[in-house]
DNA sequence: CGAATTTGACCCGCGC
DNA sequence: GCGCGGGTCAAATTCG
């Protein structure tokens, strides 16, 4: 308790905030750090309250511990204390001191150790004093990084925009790179190409050009579509999927011909302003979205958990999403909701088979999953979510539900207003991550559109970071897709897949034990050149994974991203000495 | 014994 | 029209 001071305060905070939480912990100290910080400071308004009610004082330093009534009777012995003892010492945080000296003393302490008693209490109180300034000079700090970090994210998205407006005016060659399939070759002669233009509705500055590009009708259906929160989606979606169950229990059926189908150039002719779509089509074509995660089964959790803070951060920032991050954590553990296998198919292509789940958390609800390891590395377990739930959701399940129905509304957002958001789907992907086209993209070949967010492997280290450019998001550096063919994660990922103890994903669990194939040798590692956000993510997670003081381990963290997303030259202290650290914590 | 899972059959859309 | 593949159903089976 005496050491340790760090970012959590104490052993307590350290207790109660596991290192990979359970369902009911809300918690989650890494990524719930804003919340953590105001707990600290909120902690540290009240850091007298606490030295002044916690008797712990006089559980060290009495002989004898005191008997439970103590307790009750503590407050009249105070002032009691206070009242009748001659001497001295006025430290207004005297209360506790004045505890031990009661009238119970008499049972075992002379006056001589009475005196000494109060002496060493003097000293302890100053120590405390000491250590509670030390206390609110790290809460400063924090919050300053804190502040840091959310001014970076700012700048990061208006670098976002800015280099999206570039892109566009360059050319929109490079837009299809990031496609799957063969649709875009499709689309470049439905919709008037590859003209450029603003992506959707992520700041104000692109709405102008799609207004110029589309059609009054468009622009209304776009922004019957787009515009509402992400509760609001989920509302449509949830009428739509009520009409649907009052039809059928599948929803199938009652999808008017064109969402279900695949994205044929006639299918993208519906939907085009020419032939705007009613709310009950816009709400199946909702429905009809997927969400598609990839995730390493065995992938260290707390690797994973930090690029999924990653993603929910731009999401968020893009969607209006009030998801705290600390629950999506707790919905890639286990995503919150319950979920009764109905089938399981063996799919073309892939030699895994694919399990089809329904939730059950409530009677009809239209969301299903599928669940299906990747051919190429079965390790790696894809789980696509489709549809909205039709009930109420707890916290880490809405978390999911949140977020992947933000990507899915600005998926089909783009996709409804015009065919141009088909056309240009990796822009949507850029948005949705633009620190790296290669973790989320979109498909637009397969039957319904799709978000992919993979968390499978690190983006291209000169990506995110390039010397000297510290802000510069390469998003003119699309990359094609290499799903499952292992993205040369770092040496320090290759220490923490070794020691990783967290293999307990719940995607892990969702393919039948019997199904699972045998594990694919993992693909050989590679020392990264340059460090990337990506890489500093997973030194912290290597670090903290490997060190149990996890204050301090989280202070790295902080600092090392921060270094990697900012690494301006203003002599950030905490950058080198976390760096440092880091590299100390995961050499062990 | 009830709930959950398995698995073969069936339905549907799409391409040829 | 037929075959293929994805998705779902529902009886059989397993599990707790």
């Amino acid at each position: 308790m005496d050491k340790g001071w760090g970012l959590t305060l104490d052993t307590s905070s350290s207790q109660s905030l596991p290192l990979f939480p359970s369902n009911d912990n809300k918690m989650f100290p890494l990524l719930g750090f804003p919340v953590n910080l105001s707990r600290a400071s909120k902690e540290d308004d009240e850091n007298r309250k606490v030295v002044g009610e916690v008797d712990f004082f006089s559980d060290r330093n009495k002989p004898t511990p005191p008997p439970s009534h103590d307790h009750n009777v503590k407050p009249n012995i105070v002032k009691k204390e206070i009242d009748e003892t001659p001497l001295h010492i006025n430290t207004g945080l005297q209360l506790l001191t004045a505890n031990t000296g009661s009238d119970q003393s008499t049972v075992d302490d002379g006056v001589s150790s009475d005196a000494e008693n109060k002496r060493a209490k003097t000293t302890e109180l100053a120590q405390l004093q000491v250590e509670l300034q030390r206390m609110n000079s790290e809460n400063k700090k924090l919050k300053e990084m804190l502040s840091h970090v959310t001014g970076n994210y700012t700048a990061l998205q208006m670098h976002l925009v800015t280099l999206m407006q570039q892109n566009q005016q360059r050319t929109g060659s490079t837009e299809n790179e990031v496609v799957q399939g063969k649709v875009e070759d499709k689309n470049v002669g439905v919709g008037g190409g590859k003209v450029p233009r603003q992506f959707l509705d992520i700041g104000p500055s692109g709405t102008a050009e799609v207004d110029d590009q589309v059609s009054d009708s468009s622009s209304d259906e776009r922004t019957r579509s787009s515009t509402p929160q992400n509760h609001n989606i989920e509302a449509g979606a949830r009428d739509g999927a009520r009409n649907n169950n009052g039809k059928s229990q599948l929803g199938r059926e009652e999808s008017p011909d064109s969402e279900s189908q695949g994205w044929s150039p006639n299918k993208l002719q519906k939907m085009n302003p020419s032939n705007p779509m009613d709310q009950s089509t816009a709400e199946a074509t909702m429905r009809k979205a997927r969400v598609s995660v990839r995730a390493r089964s065995e992938a260290p959790m707390v690797r994973i958990i930090i690029i999924l803070c990653i993603l929910h951060v731009f999401i968020n920032q893009l969607s209006n999403s009030q998801t705290k991050l600390s629950d999506l954590l707790l919905l890639q553990i286990s995503d919150g909701c319950q979920w009764r296998k109905y089938g399981q198919k063996m799919a073309k292509g892939n030699p895994c088979p694919r399990a089809y789940y329904r939730c059950t958390m409530a009677v009809g609800c239209p969301v299903r999953k599928q669940v299906q390891r990747c051919a190429d590395d079965r390790t790696i377990l894809v789980t696509t979510y489709e549809g909205t739930h039709n009930h109420p959701l707890p916290p880490a399940a809405m978390a999911m539900a949140s977020t992947t129905t933000a990507a899915a509304s600005m998926l089909l957002s783009g996709s409804m207003s015009s065919a141009d958001g088909i056309m240009n789907p990796n822009l949507l992907a850029r948005a949705i991550l633009p620190c790296s086209t290669s973790m989320a993209t979109l498909s637009a070949s397969a039957p319904f559109p799709t978000v992919t967010l993979d968390l499978t492997h690190n983006p291209n280290p000169l990506q995110f970071q390039r010397p000297g450019a510290p802000f510069q998001v390469p998003f003119l550096q699309a990359q094609p897709q290499n799903f499952g063919s292992g993205a040369a994660p770092i040496a320090q990922a290759q220490a923490l897949y070794n020691q990783s103890k967290f293999s307990g994903l719940q995607l892990s669990q969702d393919v039948g034990s019997s199904q699972l194939a045998p594990q694919a040798p993992r693909p050989p590692l590679q020392p990264s050149q340059q460090p990337s956000l990506a890489d500093t993510v997973s030194a912290a997670a290597s670090a903290i994974t490997a060190d149990p003081n996890f204050t301090a381990v989280l202070a790295a963290a902080i600092s090392s991203i921060i270094g990697s997303a900012h690494n301006s030259n203003n002599n950030n202290s905490n950058n080198n000495t976390s760096r440092t650290t880091i590299s100390s914590f995961s050499g062990n």
